[in-house]
DNA sequence: AGCACA
């Protein structure tokens, strides 16, 4: 009922691209040597990424991708465009991307709003690797107030290193204002969301915490299965679980915001044994965890 | 939609 109001919301999406992934329209080209020039379809290994809320995190999309096979980083682009987020994802060669595109695309990224991935591959391959010591994730940031005046790495090569959305006339290849950020800094943007704070929030409004709830649980679910699912993730801690009516409900502590929220991307809506009533719903708990 | 333990 709180939601924000969607007027901020630009509802551009990408039509389906107009030429399939495959070499559908390509009877006609030449022998293509695969030398100088930009390699065609085959050689693409990087995915283009649309249908994200525009509150979404560059840590969300390294979990999204990071346990796909291949997968080597992401970028994260504020395209200007509105609040649109766009990103990138690179594979190691042609076939993860595409089985991570596959296994990716049409999929709810945000069971609250309903917001799927809409998944395509890049017109030409992220080139920028990620350097360690310059922070875990990259994030292009086109909003028209370029308050960031660094440029560490804006002149690292001369090529289109930026895969440019695929369909879109707009794609304007001017200055990549290419900065790396940490995910604070993301939507500390005083353009056109003046109301953001520094505490990240989720799209229902409760606030990122190192703690989780767990919700839609199976009246049979037991602290054992759940430890089980919990522990592949990396920072849990402790749960707690309480039978609240007939309803049990779970809370999971983690090391820290972004461990949780880690957990929160790989276990939201998956299955336990007992589950009986769809997967586990999963939020920021209100309040963390007390101490053990 | 449902959020406890101190």
């Amino acid at each position: 009922m709180t939601h924000p109001p969607p007027l901020r919301y630009d509802p551009y999406y990408p039509q389906p691209p107009y030429f399939p992934p495959e070499n559908y329209g390509f009877s006609t080209i030449p022998t293509v040597p695969a030398t100088t020039t930009r390699d065609p379809k085959g050689g693409i290994n990087t995915l283009f990424v649309s249908g994200l809320p525009d509150d979404v995190k560059a840590r969300e999309i390294h979990n999204l991708f990071r346990r796909r096979p291949g997968f080597e980083f992401c970028q994260l682009k504020y395209t200007g465009r509105g609040n649109q987020v766009v990103a990138f994802a690179t594979f190691v060669n042609h076939q993860s991307a595409m089985a991570a595109l596959h296994s990716l695309n049409g999929v709810k990224f945000d069971p609250q709003t309903g917001s799927s991935l809409h998944i395509e591959l890049a017109r030409s391959n992220s080139r920028r690797k990620n350097k360690p010591g310059s922070g875990p994730y990259i994030v292009i940031d086109k909003r028209t107030k370029s308050s960031n005046d660094a440029h560490e790495t804006s002149s690292d090569d001369g090529d289109s290193d930026d895969p440019s959305r695929p369909n879109n006339p707009d794609s304007a290849n001017k200055d990549d204002s290419v900065v790396e950020k940490s995910e604070v800094a993301a939507e500390a943007d005083n353009t056109l969301a003046p109301e953001t704070e520094q505490v990240e929030k989720a799209v229902d409004g409760t606030q990122a915490c190192s703690t989780l709830f767990i919700a839609n649980l199976g009246p049979l679910c037991t602290e054992d299965e759940l430890k089980q699912a919990l522990s592949q993730c990396p920072g849990f801690n402790s749960l707690k679980l309480r039978a609240r009516g007939g309803m049990p409900v779970a809370f999971a502590d983690f090391e820290g915001v972004e461990q949780a929220s880690e957990a929160m991307n790989a276990l939201q809506g998956s299955l336990l044994s007992s589950s009986d009533r769809g997967g586990m719903h999963i939020e920021y708990a209100r309040s963390k965890m007390r101490k053990p």
